[in-house]
DNA sequence: CTATCCATGTAACTAGTTACATGATTCT
DNA sequence: AGAATCATGTAACTAGTTACATGGATAG
């Protein structure tokens, strides 16, 4: 089993929670649900799905429609689940490709005249703000909904990470203040 | 202009801030700094040079060496100036790209045996551990390093990030010991 | 009569990666 | 004798993106 990216088993997963769909439907399946944290576009799910069926991990039957195209369903199969299982087992490396543009204009910024540098971190302010107040609606919204629970913790996870960021801000411009 | 990547501007200013160095520099020092919170690997490096080369933002000089390889030595030209100052200038997207491998497998995760998913969430929580840790390591060694003070905030960055996500776990854990 | 839903695809491109290749010098 | 440093490149590949293309059915 060679080197599989994540994406394919967003996939893999998304056809075994939800059988029998195409590709169509997963696709906005797919929106609604993981895009907050695993983005993915059409035509990429389309293309893993083939690789999928061509893996044998899901099975694909063709389906006749007269109020609507053609259709492709899928379904997951025996070697699919327990290649999925496999992958969920499997430790994630998380805190390698973890990548911020604001850090990266940090980095050269210093050498900004102060003004430019202070704009800098209010923008970068502004927008943890507004992702934070997204963040609680959203954790507010879901708060008791069952079905949601995971969709619930993932907005937490990203609430909490939001205001540690601004936590962060306050100490970074109270250090840059003092003469360096 | 037209749509340039970060990774460009990251080697824009890294000419500037480092003039009249060799690739071969310039990747080392890439690899020392912000490497953290912006990879680059030295082929692409290689690549973004000759880009700007081409755009005319850095001016290359061929330098004939004796008890080494010739190298070809990199500065930074007005325009490459103004252009690195503009993106500076203007705000990061930032939220956009985040993408959580442990998230994703999360999602799925709760179809999985109450163990298994146990296991996930201590995975997450060790490498979270690890990363904390590592940095605060940093965090500490460059304190006071007047020098170092935009390498410590960006240590410092990742270290408040990865406290406030091993407090997330405590209630993730929480949340998901009821029963849902 | 216009927009949205259903449904799937191709084409062209970019950013980024790893593997392969070379070769003199200098330090241990 | 062997490894590290300096120095640059090509080739082949993957993941992911946007733009372009089609067309019937139905709801407002």
């Amino acid at each position: 089993v060679a080197d599989i990216p994540d994406s394919s088993f967003a996939v893999l997963g998304l056809v075994d929670k939800v059988p029998s769909s195409s590709g169509y439907k997963l696709t906005s399946i797919a929106e609604q649900s993981f895009a907050y944290f695993w983005p993915i576009s059409r035509t990429l799910l389309y293309r893993e799905l083939k690789r999928l069926e061509r893996l044998g991990w899901i099975a694909g039957t063709p389906v006749r429609q007269e109020s609507a195209p053609d259709k492709r369903t899928y379904d997951i199969t025996g070697s699919g689940r327990r290649a999925l299982a496999h992958w969920l087992g499997k430790p994630t490396e998380t805190a390698t490709t973890f990548r911020s543009g604001f850090l990266l204009k940090l980095f050269f910024g210093l050498r900004m005249h102060p003004p430019a540098l202070a704009a800098l971190l209010t923008d970068y302010r502004r927008s943890l703000e507004a992702q934070r107040d997204q963040l609680t609606e959203i954790v507010d919204r879901l708060e008791g909904l069952a079905r949601a629970r995971v969709a619930r913790l993932a907005a937490l996870h990203g609430l909490r990470t939001a205001q540690a960021r601004l936590a962060w801000l306050d100490e970074a411009e109270a250090e840059l203040r003092e003469p360096g």
